[in-house]
DNA sequence: CTGCAGAGGATTGTTCAACGATTCCTCGGT
DNA sequence: ACCGAGGAATCGTTGAACAATCCTCTGCAG
């Protein structure tokens, strides 16, 4: 936990404009979502505060908002830890989104689409993966689906959305294998956004079906396996 | 011994209500959903705090909560006030609605369905509408969609459309005609109940998306002459 | 050596008071 | 009527205090 704070005090730097609370709240995310506080890491309000250079009451306020967004979980007189999902969790985010993802493929109207973001995030993918950074990878696959349930142009589902993959996050950092766990998507990413710069609509979604299926399959059994060695 | 502790676990989700900010909220929300409170209002930190006795601290962390409902927005420096809904939010709503609606629908298993939830709220519904409480008929509508998406048994879209469901009534609360705006459905719940009670899913599908479609067109046109009132 | 009870320290839960910062509102001047 | 200055009101943040709870370590008995 040493190296963790040391490192956190320089994000201190950081904390310029706009309310406090909430710019603690970004440098915890950002922190969560690159794996520097793993899942099960227990935040200490001294520790972090100190670090932070907020009072307690601040920091508090952060941790409530990012309790809300499921990152964080709190237990009563024992503090805030870091979310350790369940298999359950893995099952239930791979529900909503093969629920609203094809549903948004679904919903869209007559061809052509507007595809920028998706091809963009394909590219990422493509990208991270040449210099063989899994993370990158995790995070453009992220984002091919954010762009994906923004065609649907509802701000709702957007932001709806947004807070599953923040949590789906925390599912990719107890995985040790990124590559075989990322590398496979970025064509069938790729695929995907083919098919509906064809415009047909009922492949992609067909597509995608099949896709969060063996995902999930392969996230499961890959935390699995994980939880089981610690057991 | 293994039965009883699965029991008391389920118990613990109490347990952890017993914070006085989620009271708060509790009462808050009431207010709200009855219109104490009208879209617009701002609520102050010190005279609310001071009416229910509670801190600034406690207020604010309920403030927080309900902020994330989307039944308040927050401004920074100048407090909460309760959310004031535009066209653009109901229209928005109602394309959630419809996206995560219909996909319910189309992503049930084979028949039968259990239908009880949905049965009692059209029963809801009917008994309110007999009474003349039309406020009620809108609650027994609301909790018929959510009965209604409680069938994908996902606890995290159950979730999500919680908080549009809350918003929803945010829109409902401008209008001054609560018969004209809520009656028509109870008819078309029933009927939607009838179609899943035959299995017959498609039908179902289509029947909740010209719903929605009507529905929305209905509360727009009221909205915008509310709103033409005004101005 | 193991198991248990209890003391003590550490951490969180909650409230309060204070001060700076920002916004709102009023008042006076042009 | 318009506009800026300044005071009032409110929010944002901090620090402190005290209670409640949890964790750890010690000492004792078996």
């Amino acid at each position: 936990m040493a190296e963790q704070l040391t490192g956190l005090a320089d994000d201190r730097a950081l904390l310029g404009r706009t309310s406090t609370a909430e710019r603690v709240s970004d440098i915890l995310r950002s922190r969560i979502a690159d794996g520097y506080f793993p899942p099960g890491t227990r935040l200490s309000e001294d520790s972090i505060g100190g670090a932070l250079g907020v009072s307690r009451n601040t920091l508090r306020e952060s941790f409530r908002l990012l309790t809300h967004e499921r990152l964080l979980v709190h237990e009563l007189n024992r503090g805030v830890f870091v979310r350790v999902l369940t298999v359950e969790d893995v099952e239930d985010i791979y529900r909503t989104r093969a629920l609203v993802e094809c549903a948004v493929v679904r919903g869209l109207g007559e061809p052509p689409y507007v595809l920028d973001g998706l091809a963009a995030a394909v590219e990422d993918g493509r990208l991270a993966a040449r210099e063989g950074d899994w993370k990158g990878v995790a995070t453009a696959n992220i984002h091919f689906h954010r762009e994906l349930v923004a065609l649907a142009g509802s701000e709702r589902t957007d932001e709806l959305m947004r807070s599953v993959f923040a949590e789906l996050r925390l599912a990719f950092h107890v995985v040790d294998d990124p590559r075989r766990l990322h590398e496979p998507y970025i064509a069938r990413n790729a695929e995907i956004l083919e098919v509906l710069e064809t415009g047909e609509r009922e492949t992609a979604e067909r597509l995608l079906a099949v896709y969060l299926e063996d995902s999930l399959k392969r996230v499961v059994e890959v935390y699995l396996r994980r939880i089981g060695d610690e057991g």
